[in-house]
DNA sequence: ATGGTTTTTACTGCGTC
DNA sequence: GACGCGGTAAAAACCAT
């Protein structure tokens, strides 16, 4: 492996080409300033005091997607023909061209053709190699189409697809709907990307009513040691305040109260956007906003009661939230 | 299944515009 | 009188056991 040994030597015989790009190479640890230095065998630049692995070629190797975590780097890592989780197979199964030409080009015989004619039906049929894979091409249609419905993107509908996938291995879903389980898997992506769509919107969506999909998601996360990131109330609080309408300085100021509400451990046991919403519409009175109780209640989802109860908590520690952030 | 807790639903009374 | 707001009681939902 000598790839950076060799950029390197004709960096400095044709320094005018290249000499722009080899310029503003980093010599300094972006992490802590140490000094770099050349790891000519594994072609890679390390800091002398930090270690830290520093890219340094001129081809990027690497993959042209970005994982968050291991298991992404897992599930994404590939060799060979894109795989989609789309399709039932991950579209990894040999299929039967159509067209009546060989791969040389050549014209194939109407017998020939009559031949492949049968072998692709046969193929087709044997490419579903149990019900439970029959099921699975369901599910994905189901999932693609509820991730359409509530408009989220292909990355999400297909871990959608994966985690019922690893459902259907764990024998999850005998006893439950395809369909709410494909809601299921698209729901609990969606928290696994923090991408807000509650139960009530996922439910509405497919015909599974809420308090089925909220079962079947907890036994889904449950058995199969999906560790889902909680929401934290103050992850609402930017999507309450502009469904509202409030200006930034409110939305910050709303932040702090949040945060002070937490110190105070007001927030245990409460659910999370009760205490957003609460913030919310604190610090808009505060603020004399023309805003009514409803109107709160109606945009966060969160009832007029726990609103105010939260309110009645929340109200006396709006002083101690500092003016700036 | 159970019990303790929070949240929601439904309803009522009070003050203001 | 309609509306916003505050409270209560009971039901429902949630969570850990």
């Amino acid at each position: 492996m000598s790839t950076n040994q060799e950029h390197k030597e004709r960096s400095s015989a044709d320094g005018e080409v290249d000499g722009d790009r080899f310029e503003d190479h980093v010599t300094e640890c972006p992490e802590c300033g140490g000094r770099l230095e050349a790891n000519e065998a594994r072609g890679e630049t390390t800091c002398a005091s930090c270690g830290l692995v520093v890219e340094d070629d001129a081809i990027d190797y690497g993959p042209e997607w970005r994982a968050f975590n291991p298991q992404e780097s897992k599930d994404k890592a590939r060799t060979g023909a894109p795989m989609t989780e789309s399709l039932h197979d991950r579209g990894l199964s040999t299929v039967i061209g159509y067209g009546g030409r060989d791969a040389g080009g050549q014209r194939i015989s109407s017998g020939t053709r009559h031949r492949i004619y049968r072998m692709r039906r046969l193929h087709r049929q044997a490419s579903f190699r149990s019900g439970s894979e029959r099921n699975l091409a369901q599910a994905i249609t189901e999932i693609k189409r509820l991730a359409a419905a509530l408009d989220v993107s292909d990355d999400v509908a297909d871990q959608a697809i994966r985690i019922y996938r690893r459902a259907s291995d764990a024998d999850l879903i005998r006893g439950r709907s395809i369909d709410g389980m494909s809601a299921a898997a698209l729901y609990t992506s969606c928290r696994l990307n923090g991408i807000p769509r509650d139960l009530d919107l996922v439910a509405r969506s497919s015909h599974v009513d809420r308090r089925t999909l909220h079962r079947t998601y907890r036994t889904l996360t449950h058995e199969l040691d999906i560790k889902v990131p909680l929401f934290r109330a103050i992850d609402h609080v930017p999507r309450f305040a502009s469904g509202l309408e409030l200006s930034a300085q409110l939305e910050s100021r709303a932040m702090g109260l949040v945060r002070i509400a937490e110190d105070e451990g007001l927030t245990s046991g409460r659910a999370p956007t009760s205490i957003a919403a609460a913030s919310v519409l604190a610090v808009a009175k505060e603020a004399d906003v023309d805003i009514t109780q409803k109107q709160v209640a109606e945009t966060t989802s969160v009832s007029e009661v726990t609103l105010r109860h939260r309110l009645r908590e929340l109200e006396p520690l709006l002083d101690r939230v500092e003016v700036d952030a």
